[in-house]
DNA sequence: TCTGGGGTCCTAGGACCC
DNA sequence: TCTGGGGTCCTAGGACCC
């Protein structure tokens, strides 16, 4: 049986979110903006034709934005997740043997549907999902993912398309990958964009057709995969149950700039927090943790960076063990007279809950994990941050700004839209 | 005043083992 | 002149993704 994929990827997801519970956003330049209000992370088509980029620094544009009406919105990411999966339940419908790729993107496998009703399947895909959820998506359907990437990438911008395009067994195959310029690849960035194009590589079919042993040695067997995906040959296989992570980290850079030591603790202890939650959810213990602080690399600040990890005597994700560690580790780092904008932290040694090796001289209160399961309920009935540690502190001045944003129409009870019956 | 956050994979080279 | 061979593990850095 030939192997047959549909990549579906919503159009302008963050924009699209935000349409769906107001219509007023119809038509008109609408960008999101990434946490504290920074930069541009996602543009409607509008707000594209204006020449708007990803990762526009929002401050640089204020003038420009005002001139041309453009409605600028903080992210709101409870309300992105929960539109994220009622997309996902409806892509379900249609085959069970699907990956979950990123939060606007899935990948659907559709062997062994007969090749005449593919076009047609992957329109029924479309309109389903636009119709449950008010997100309009793109189908792109071929014989590898970087094909499908290719199809999908197509049928989003061309008229013609609709949306739905399908590159199996297509005579519009070599076409399509000679309008493909080969910096749109997946897995082609800027480094090797600019490789390629100095060696006279260009676009899609010309990459596909260069010499196989060349392609290895200038990019790796990463090249050589997307180069043998472009001839038809798969070899990134769906990934129907996700595997575990390899790393989990948090980081967050702070809405007013920190110089005192007392402030830097509480945000490491909020760092901390949100850190070991991550890990329960992941059902995973930190066994060496990495802490980072730095000043805002932007701007005539005096620069300061500094990083350090510790190890776990036991692999644990227990919030106080953490801000414990965690808030030591920055009175270690912080160094008065200088203004600090990020902290992050990044777990890259971990041990499943479960198989946690114990330790000889360190005895672990079985007390502990129940309580942070209570916790945990408790915040996730009543709204995150209902039961927290002291060690974050009250006031918070330096949290990130998100100034514009939405209400959490879908996941908080008092933001629920109301309708009225004139 | 103002520039995000969270990930993955691959390779080369060093340390170490027998 | 000439200085083994084969293997594993770890890390840092670079490239990429959304």
């Amino acid at each position: 049986m030939e192997y047959v994929v549909a990549l579906v990827d919503c159009n302008n997801f963050y924009v699209s979110c935000e349409r769906a519970f107001n219509p007023r956003l119809d038509k008109k330049p609408v960008v999101v903006l990434s946490n504290n209000d920074g930069i541009v992370i996602a543009r409607s088509n509008e707000a594209k034709a204006l020449g708007f980029t990803m990762g526009d620094p929002v401050f640089l544009k204020r003038d420009f934005i005002k001139e041309n009406n453009v409605i600028v919105m903080s992210s709101n990411y409870p309300l992105y997740f929960d539109m994220c999966d009622r997309v996902r339940e409806v892509l379900s419908l249609f085959t069970p043997k699907l990956e979950k790729y990123s939060i606007d993107e899935c990948f659907l496998d559709l062997s062994g549907m007969p090749v005449d009703e593919l076009t047609g399947y992957g329109r029924r895909i479309k309109e389903m999902v636009e119709r449950c959820t008010e997100i309009s998506v793109s189908v792109g359907i071929a014989g590898t993912k970087v094909l499908g990437k290719v199809a999908n990438k197509i049928a989003k911008k061309s008229v013609k398309a609709k949306g739905v395009l399908n590159l199996f067994k297509s005579p519009y195959l070599e076409r399509a990958l000679a309008q493909t310029d080969v910096g749109d690849l997946w897995f082609v960035g800027p480094a090797y964009e600019r490789m390629l194009k100095e060696n006279g590589i260009n676009n899609a079919l010309e990459f596909r057709d260069a010499p196989e042993h060349w392609v290895r040695a200038k990019m790796t067997v990463v090249g050589a995969r997307i180069q043998s995906e472009l001839r038809g040959v798969s070899c990134l296989p769906l990934e129907l149950v996700p595997p575990a992570k390899k790393m989990v980290g948090t980081a967050q850079g702070f809405g007013v700039l920190i110089e005192s030591l007392e402030e830097l603790r509480e945000a490491a202890a909020t760092r901390a927090s949100e850190e070991a939650l991550k890990l329960r959810k992941e059902k995973q213990c930190v066994k060496e943790l990495t802490i980072w602080i730095q000043t805002n690399p932007f701007g005539n600040d005096p620069q300061f960076g500094e990083a350090q990890t510790v190890v776990f005597p036991v692999a644990t994700n227990d919030t106080s063990t953490l801000i414990r560690y965690v808030v030591a580790v920055v009175e270690g780092l912080y160094k008065p007279g200088y203004r600090y904008k990020r902290i992050g932290l990044n777990a890259d040694k971990m041990e499943p809950e479960g198989t946690v090796q114990g330790h000889l001289f360190v005895a672990e209160d079985p007390r502990r994990p129940v309580l942070m399961r209570v916790i945990d309920q408790l915040n996730e009935v009543k709204g995150a941050g209902t039961i927290r540690m002291a060690a974050v502190g009250i006031n918070q001045r330096w949290l990130t700004k998100f100034e514009k944003q939405s209400p959490h129409y879908t996941t908080r009870i008092r933001d629920l839209p109301i309708a009225r019956v004139p």
